[in-house]
DNA sequence: TATGAATGAGGGTTCATTCAT
DNA sequence: TATGAATGAACCCTCATTCAT
């Protein structure tokens, strides 16, 4: 990226700049094993390669270091997906896959994922960043599901449905599968691969469980 | 010795025997709450109405009181759900919502619930706790679902499916619902009452999203 | 003792005379084997066969045990040395081995000889009991030796000489005997028999390491 | 960088090598007077003058600095003991008398003779140090004065014995008068000085008791 | 008298935070 | 800017002591 930098290190410069992203990029890793209190600086530090001292250039307290990891890591996230609905030209239930697939490529996969665990397993302890993770995260996104079952109603391609609760129905295998993969998933061997799941959740979510001839 | 006695003393033997309950009782919500390492022992005894020191006449470390929790906590609910699922006579769809409605009964609406969210936030910290989770609960309770499944499809009233999808699918609405409530619920308000949101997601799930006419 | 007692235990009534001493023989085990702020009296009433409780009714405290240990341990030895020299008749180098013979069997080879090294390494945290066990223990049993030394001074089967350090020389080996049983003994398996000992001891301190032709 | 500066803040580098020592000084100090049990590391971090948690970073736990005291404390004086012994000229006598006196500079008057007391008080709750120091110490030492005995005893100055409970009587009273200062001590005020002790102990010791016509 | 459940002060240990270099 | 030695508050756990039975 930077052709002229010697060996020693990224540029002292690119360091400089870059160490407030890595330290972040540590602490989420840990945070989301163990947990927020169970998580030692020292070991924050240590797998971003600096000194313990050095987070307290960056974060004025463990805690403001929390709250920089919950805030960057998912800020950006949704400005995507809002701009993508308002782009998307096709029928609902196709938006509603390409969303879903959207929302696993730039989340799910990457270790971003961790953060829904985090905050699930931590928003007792930090009710601010917990209201703020609901206003930004929780109310957004489901405002994104949510315009797709309306203009899908409207074009009379889903049905009539209580839509709120469609969104969770929605979204909680998602977010199940997201948390397992934090949390019980090494006790698990045979989970299949994410994209199939997402095709085959799709499947079932639009479809429903019963034979044609049986619904009502 | 005393027969009619109140509350206030009800006889050491009484006591000794209560005690490890609820010591389990009220580490359970604490833990829940505000996770394994945030929780102070202080605050369980007192929680419990006892001092620190008790704690130890019946549990040999923290760590020791957390397995407890979970192992005690756990065990009784699947048993009868087996039972249910041994015992049920009619369609597969009835069944399957009788089973959701009962565990909401037995674990969801009751302080057991949170033993699924303290699981998800302390398993990086216990791996053989959760192992032993996984093996006791995640195992056994996928298994009455898949029954009750392949009981529908052999029947023709399910369709042919992804057996394990349609389980992740089914469970997750309602795990999810369950975390929440001792997570992010607190920010929230809008939620409307279990068995409604239970109704609405079992007549989702049977029928899909889609209009009956665009069904593949 | 008690012929017509039962089986149950010797006598309720002898169990009960018999308790203090029993109690102190225990803690006087677990004091010397491990100091006293390391025995635990949970280890000595358990030793005993005891409960806990049972302790307090007859010492009021760790330390009132510990005194008890010390004072009652020792104080019928002395009596019977003072006894012995003023029956003896004899030279008073046969006095001598006969003291320390006797001092062997009545305490060196008794669970008493812990006392000395319990002593040593508690004198500085009880320098009352200290100062109560330099009186009546080390002050009076170099008077013994001291007797004994000036009898033999006197006629002239001893040499002139510093009578308190010649005091020292003869019983530092016996001490040391006795602290290294209870101490770094177990490390070592060479040890002879202790009246062999003592005979080797008081061959070379009557007549020391020199050859006759050499000395001055 | 101040190369002028008084103790007052001898330079950051300068503290942290000399640290272990310092702490390991307070502690033998503490351990000897206490025990190793009855001794806070609040009170040995206060004598080091540093706080409680800098004990930490230089030993892992309060066992580890009981080793490092024990551990560190002797080894470097027996090799000055067996140096000695290699390069002496003179009869049997003079050296075992150079030794003791060379005993008494090295360990005896200082604080290393602590040593000795607490690792007789300790020796039952810490088997393998107690092991370390009987083969390091004990054994070695013992063979030092084997040394001179059987040269004395070749050279006709010494008289055939049993060696090795002479190495018992000439040591005795070196190690009593060593623990006694860190024991009972207190409790006496006659005690003559260290050198004179060891100049009338050494000629008792050459010339037995007995006067010397009595000698068998 | 004897028990053993309960207490709570105290000590070993950890770790977020500070600061001299 | 970066380090890492030092700090001390806080927490887990122990154990002498108490007291209801």
């Amino acid at each position: 990226m930077n052709t002229t930098e010697i060996s020693e290190s990224p540029s002292r410069q690119r360091r400089k700049e870059a160490r407030p992203a890595e330290l972040m990029a540590a602490a989420l890793e840990l945070f989301v094993e163990r947990g927020f209190t169970a998580t030692k600086l020292d070991d924050v530090a240590a797998r971003a390669g600096v000194s313990k001292g050095t987070l307290y250039l960056y974060f004025a307290s463990k805690e403001e270091l929390f709250k920089a990891v919950i805030q960057q890591g998912i800020l950006p996230v949704l400005d995507q997906g809002e701009e993508m609905l308002s782009q998307f030209q096709g029928d609902a239930g196709a938006l509603l896959e390409a969303m879903l697939l959207r929302w696993w490529e730039m989340v799910g996969s990457t270790h971003l994922a961790g953060i829904t665990k985090l905050m699930i397993s931590e928003a007792g302890n930090f009710p601010e960043v917990a209201q703020f993770y609901y206003e930004n995260v929780i109310v957004r996104g489901r405002g994104l599901i949510r315009t797709v079952l309306e203009r899908g109603i409207a074009s009379k391609q889903f049905r009539e449905m209580d839509v709120e609760t469609a969104i969770d129905v929605i979204l909680a295998p998602q977010m199940m599968f997201t948390i397992w993969r934090h949390s019980l998933g090494p006790c698990d061997c045979g989970k299949q691969d994410p994209e199939a799941y997402l095709k085959t959740h799709m499947n079932l979510l639009l479809n429903g469980l019963l034979t044609g001839e049986k619904k009502k």
